[in-house]
DNA sequence: GCGAAAATGGACCCGCAAGTCCAAAAGGGG
DNA sequence: CCCCTTTTGGACTTGCGGGTCCATTTTCGC
C-alpha cells in the first residue's frame, strides 16, 4: 500500500474496515481479534498488515472513522432539517430509533474510553463528530428563534450543548441498563425546553 | 481466602482494592495489568489470586463497585438535601467540581463498556448505581412539588431520568473532549426546567 | 510459646494475539 | 505475452499478561 490501490485492493480495505465494525458492534472492541476480524472479512494477516501498516491501532481508527461517520448518516435527513416541531419530533423520533436498534453497541463509547486516552487521532474523530452534531442542532434551534417558536434571548451553543449532553447520556444509559427510557426523557425535555421557551417569550400555538 | 480474614489481610485487600482503582484511573482499564497493581500496591502476585481466587474479573468487579460508592458519596450531603433552589444549585456545583477535578476518568464508563458487556456483575452495579442516583434526585424534585416550587402534575421520574441523562452525557463529553461546558449546561438546563415550570404553574418568587 | 490457618514472595507455565516474513498468485499497462 | 506492482496465503516469532504452585513467614487463638 505505498500509494496506489488497486479497485480490488481498495475493495478488500473497505471489506475489512466494515467487518471489523461490525465485529466490534458484536463483541467490543476489547474481545474483538485480528484473528476475528481476518475470519469474518476473509482475508490474511498479510492483508490486515498490507492495507494498515501501522496495524491495529490504524485500523480501529478507520473503523472509528467509518462509524462516526455512521452516525451522523442515520440520523439524516432529519437532523439538517429541524425546521418545525414536527421535525424537532420526527428526528427524535431517528434518534431513538436508531439506538433502539443497536442497543448493545456505542461505536463511539468505546472509542472514548478504550482508544480516546491514547490515540490523539480517536480523541479527534470525536471531538469532530461531537461538533458538527452540535453545531446541526444549533442550526436547527437558530432557525425555531427566528420563526419566533424559541425564545430569541436563548444561548443557541449552550442549549444546543445541554440536548447533545442529554443524547449521550440517553445512549450510556442504554447501554448499560438496556432501557430507552432515558434516551427519550431526554430528547424530550430538551426539545420541550425549547419549545416551552417559545411560549413563553411569544405564544404563538405551534403543535 | 475461606471465610476468615486477618485484620492485616483485610487491609492488604483493600489497599489492592483502591491501588488498583487510582491505577485504572490513571491509565484505563485496557491498559492496567495485575503487574501494574502488584507493583503500586506493593503485592505479590500471590496475594492477588489469594483475595481474589477468580482472578482479575473478580478484582475489577470489586474496584467497580468501590467506585460507585465513591461516585454518590462525592455527591454528598447535597445530593441528600435538594430542598431549595439555592440547594439544588450547591448540588450542581459540586457535581460540576467533582468531575472537573477527574476529567480524565470516569470508573463507571469503562465499567460499562469493558465489563458491562461480558460481566453480569459489573451490569448489576451500574443499573443499581443509576438507580439509586436517579432515586435520590427524584426525592429531590419531589420535594420541590411538595413546597410549589415544581410543577405538581410533572412526571418526576422522568424529569430525574432526563436530568440524569444529562449528567452522564455531560460526563462523556468532558471525557471525550475535555471540555466541562456540557455537563454544566446539561445540569443547568436540566434545573432550569424544573423552575421553570413551578414558575408557570404557581409563580412564587424563587431566586 | 505452639500449632494451625492465613499471608506473602516470587519463580514458573502457558496460551493468545499482535506483528513479521517470504514466497506465490493475480492484475494490468505496454 | 511480459514484466512489474499489487495482492494474497499462511507459517512463524515474540512478548506480554493472566494464572498456578510451593515454600516461607507471619498472625492469632489457646
Amino acid at each position: 500500500m505505498s500509494g496506489t490501490l488497486t479497485r480490488k485492493g481498495a475493495a478488500t480495505r473497505q471489506r475489512i474496515i466494515e467487518g471489523a465494525a461490525a465485529e466490534i458492534r458484536e463483541h467490543g472492541v476489547l474481545a474483538t481479534t485480528l484473528d476475528d476480524i481476518r475470519g469474518r472479512t476473509g482475508t490474511s494477516k498479510s492483508q490486515l498488515f498490507h492495507y494498515f501498516p501501522e496495524g491495529k491501532e490504524q485500523l480501529l481508527l478507520a473503523v472509528a472513522r467509518h462509524e462516526a461517520d455512521q452516525v451522523l448518516a442515520d440520523q439524516r435527513p432529519q437532523l439538517g432539517d429541524l425546521t418545525s416541531w414536527p421535525a424537532w419530533s420526527a428526528w427524535r423520533d431517528r434518534v431513538v430509533d436508531r439506538y433502539r436498534r443497536q442497543k448493545l453497541d456505542c461505536p463511539i463509547n468505546y472509542l472514548v474510553s478504550e482508544l480516546g486516552r491514547s490515540t490523539p487521532g480517536a480523541q479527534a474523530v470525536v471531538v469532530e463528530l461531537l461538533r458538527t452534531w452540535q453545531a446541526e442542532i444549533a442550526v436547527g434551534i437558530r432557525h425555531m428563534q427566528s420563526i419566533g417558536e424559541v425564545d430569541p434571548e436563548m444561548d443557541t451553543e449552550r442549549a444546543a450543548a445541554a440536548l447533545l449532553a442529554g443524547i449521550q447520556g440517553g445512549v450510556v444509559v442504554l447501554m448499560s441498563t438496556g432501557s430507552i427510557t432515558h434516551l427519550e426523557a431526554a430528547l424530550d425535555a430538551g426539545i420541550e425546553s425549547l419549545r416551552a421557551s417559545g411560549r413563553r417569550h411569544a405564544p404563538s400555538d405551534a403543535a
